[in-house]
This record gives structure tokens, sequence and C-alpha cells, in this order.
RNA sequence: GUGGGUAUAGUGCAGUUGGUUAACGCGCCAGGUUGUGGCCCUGGAGAACGUCGGUUCAAGUCCGACUACUCACCCCA
């Protein structure tokens, strides 16, 4: 296929049906978290290079070998987001709002960019779904955090383990980077190449290493738990005892080592098995540094991201049932040969759309038996044919698509009585709730006793 | 970046040991007496068989390279 017609490799399209999915996911999780007062924030697409440089780590693999970097017109380095955190704390930093009462949380749902081999759940430009609170120190800002993933994560159905762990703060983190460098340098041998560079550059990069001689190395290596200082320790403790007041189960990994270079004591990883080797859904943890290290003030800070892209993919896998794309409310056919007849249809159409009912009619001027086969395959609940009979008597029948009965109504009064013609349809149908749901946003509540969802 | 698998209409696929006009389901369009969907019937459009090169009288079928997709590694969401 030729070049242009074909979407850049790590790319998708999201048509109409699949992308009502991944606007679902997002509504739910933004929705949910400004529940919990994660106010939206939108920052640009790409940022200076230096900003990923410095926030994420220039060592990291996302910043070395995965960002999209490019030089605008006067030579400036840019590059596409790899990622969401960064892009926040440079906006809390330039707007000054560590001078704001604290917690400052804000949510986000973006495109990032990673040039990275693709494979099922792992797209070039991939959307993430994220939440950053700047300014507390305290446990619970962390586990407010990792509860409000759960909930999210939960709401899909999707099953999904919760593990954490905590890498310390700067003083007990070198500590223990010292004690693991003395343990691998004793088995340099048996490492594989890439951790034998790590062993200067990252050693707790080795923990991640998948190569079964590093990991079956490391499954002896000293924990970081063991190493915490009295403070970093207290806190991990706190985290869990809130984990299991809050009833939200969790495993402890030592192994977890994020990395996004900015994190400090708490990082934490939702994991389904429902995805295979890509199986993290959310990702995130505690950064109290990246404040600091961006040229703030020591801004305690912590949040997560949560890849759409992998959410989506397990809730299908998990059942979950999404809303179904819309289907026209109404659509109304016309004459094909009576121009006052397409006029009349398009008239009431837009009559219909000023209620906000979604009501369509044919823009091709087909024969009436192709709009209702049109109408029939684009699942209208509703139809109405207008020819010169109608406009002659001022009445027309409209049809119930799913039982087939057809009800006189008079072109005068049309949008009053289709109005209760669909309420009367909804209920009969045994409509799902989220049908119920979505009607009610309209401010229409069909149902005797209205409650919410559930 | 490393390794495995795959590559035929919009989509899902069939194409026997290389041999004429590349088959079928779904989808799309149009009809089935002139103003009504779904089911059924009929007809139609739509494929330089991923790309380039090679072997051969002959290649969708064999070989090579490239590209894309996919799975795993790495890393991450």
């Amino acid at each position: 296929m030729a070049l242009i017609t074909k979407a850049p490799r790590g790319t998708a399209d999201a048509l109409p049906g699949d992308s009502c999915r991944l606007a679902e996911i997002e509504k739910v999780a933004s929705e949910t978290a400004s529940t919990y007062g994660f106010g939206e924030i939108r920052t640009p697409v790409f940022e200076h290079t230096e900003l990923f440089d410095r926030g994420v780590g220039g060592t990291t693999d996302v910043v070395q070998k995965e960002m999209y970097t490019f030089d605008d017109n006067s030579g400036r380095s840019l590059s596409l987001r790899p990622e969401g955190t960064a892009g926040a704390a440079r906006a809390f930093i330039e707007h000054g709002l560590f001078n704001e009462p604290a917690p400052q949380k804000f949510r986000y749902g973006i495109s990032c960019f990673r040039y990275e081999k693709p494979q099922s759940g792992r797209l070039r430009e991939f959307h993430q779904f994220g939440v950053e609170s700047f300014g507390s120190a305290h446990f619970t800002a962390e586990t407010e955090v990792i509860e409000l993933a759960s909930r999210i994560i939960g709401w899909f159905g999707i099953e999904a383990v919760l593990r954490i762990n905590s890498i310390g703060c700067r003083e007990c983190r070198g500590e223990y980077r010292a004690a693991l460098k003395e343990y691998f340098a004793a088995h340099t041998d048996s490492l594989c190449d890439t951790c034998k560079g790590r062993l200067e550059t990252n050693p707790l990069r080795i923990l991640d290493c998948k190569n079964p001689e590093c990991h079956e190395l490391a499954a002896g290596a000293p924990v970081i738990l063991d190493y915490l200082c009295d403070d970093c320790r207290a806190h991990f403790e706190g985290v869990k005892s809130m984990l299991d007041g809050l009833g939200i189960k969790y495993e402890v990994d030592p192994m977890i080592v994020r990395g996004l270079d900015y994190y400090t004591r708490t990082v934490f990883e939702f994991v389904s098995p429902v995805l295979g080797a890509q199986g993290t859904v959310c990702g995130g943890g505690r950064y109290d540094g990246l404040v600091e290290e961006l040229g703030g003030p020591p801004t305690p800070a912590c949040g997560f991201g949560m890849g759409l892209e992998r959410m989506l993919l397990a809730a299908e896998r998990s059942g979950y049932e999404f809303s179904r794309p819309e289907a026209p409310d109404v659509f109304v056919g016309y004459d094909p040969s009576d121009p006052a007849a397409m006029t009349a249809a398009a008239r009431l159409v837009s009559e219909l759309r000023d209620s906000f009912f979604y009501a369509d009619f044919d823009v091709c001027s087909r024969s009436v038996k192709a709009q209702m086969k049109y109408a029939g395959k684009k699942g209208a609940r509703f139809t109405a044919v207008i020819g010169g009979r109608e406009l002659e008597s001022g009445e027309v029948s409209v049809k119930n698509m799913r039982t087939g009965e057809q009800t006189p109504v008079r072109l005068d009064e049309f949008c009053e009585r289709i109005f209760g013609l669909i309420s009367d349809d909804l209920v009969s149908s045994e409509l799902s709730d989220e049908v119920a749901g979505e009607l009610a946003e309209r401010g229409i509540d069909i149902r005797p006793d209205g409650d919410g969802k559930e």
C-alpha cells in the first residue's frame, strides 16, 4: 500500500465504534479523578528536550533512545512528551503553584510518544490518563492516588494485582546502591552485557533484568527494604497500613524498580494478567526530588500514569460491557422526488436536534427503500417517511423499528410526541441502566425511582 | 536494538506437487413493478496476490532482500 495511505508505524486510528470505548475509559477515569479534587491540566505536546533529560533522567532508556526529538526552525531542541509528569511539574513551577494551597492536584488525558518497537499494548503514540499531586510528603497522598487508580481499574472489572515497593530516599538509596554494587561486582561474570554496564550507571536496574542468570542472581541480592532509613521505613509502613485500612490488596515486591529516575520512596504498579508481557496497566509512585531538580522549591509529590490502550484491552478481555455506539433516536425519510418533502424532513430533523435528539435523514437522496435500509443499519429506534400525502394531511406514521409498530403523529407536534414514544420504548425494551443514564443526562428520567448508576 | 511467525478485494479467508478469466462468506451498491428496514432471491462494483529483485517456457505458489503487522526479549503505560 502506498505510504501516504498508511498510518505511520506504531500509530493507530480509532474509528467510531472503537474511539467511543477509549473515550469511555478516559471519561470514567477523568470523572472519577475529579471527585477526588484533581483538576484538569493541559500542557504542551512538546517541551524543551532538557526538561525530560533532567526530569525523567538522562540515563533512562526512555530519554536515551526513545524520544522523538527535533530542532525547530530557530534551533531549539524540542521533544514530544514521552510521559506526562515532567510537563505537569514544569507547569507547577512556572506558574508558582507552590504558593497556592497544598496539595495541588492535577489530572490529564494525553498522547505520549516513545520510539519503541510496537507490539500489542504498546504503540509509539499512546494515550495516557494520569494524575499528579504536588505538595504533600505524607503517605496518605500516595495512598489516595493508589486508591483512585484501584477504583478506576475496578470500575472496568479489570483483574489487576497491585505491587508496591519503596526505593527509599536519596540517602538510604545511596547506601543500598553501594551494597548492591558490591554484591553484583562479586558476580560480574554471571551478568549479561547490559547489566555489566548498569553496574556503574544504575545497579538498581539489574534487579529488573529478565535475563535468567541475572534474575537468579538478583534473587539473592540485598533487598532495598532492609536498607531503608527510619523515616522511609515508617513512611512505607504508613502506606501499607493505610492500604490495609482501605481494604486494598497489594503485594510487596522488592524487585520493582521504575525506569524513570524521578521516583523516590513508594513505587507501585497495577499488573493485569490478561495482558501478557505488557501487563502494566498503571504505574506510579512518589517523586519528591523532581520539582527541585527542575529548579523549583523542594516539593514532595506523587502520581500515576495509566495506559488507555492497555486499559481498553484489559477491559475487553475482562468482559466489561461498553456503552453501545450511538444510534439515531429518529430517522426521517422522505420522497426523493418531492423537494417539499425533502425540505420538510430536513426541518423536522433540525427541530429534533434542537432538543438534543440524535435525529438523522438521508443526505444521498436515495430511494425510500434505500433510506429505510440505511436507517435499519444505523440502528434507528424510530423512523418516519414524509411525502406528498403527509404534507397534505399533516400527519405522519412513526414506526418503531424494534417492534414494527406504527403510530400516527401530527407533524406539528412531532417533537413532543416522539419524546413520549422513545420513553415508552425504552421502558418496554428493558433498557440497560446505561441507556437510561444517557437519557437522564438530557434531563429525561424514565425510571420510576430515579437513583444513580449501579 | 535482538529473535520467531505472518503478508491474497473494505474485512475474514480458499487457492492442491509452480500451468489459462484468483474462489467464497461478510460488508458495500442496485434491483425483486414504480413511497418503507431486518429475512430471502438476483445482479454489480471492488485485488497490479505487501514491495523490489531472482529461478523458470511459466510464480499468488520456489529463493533472496526490504517493508509492514504480530508474538517474545529489552523497556515501559
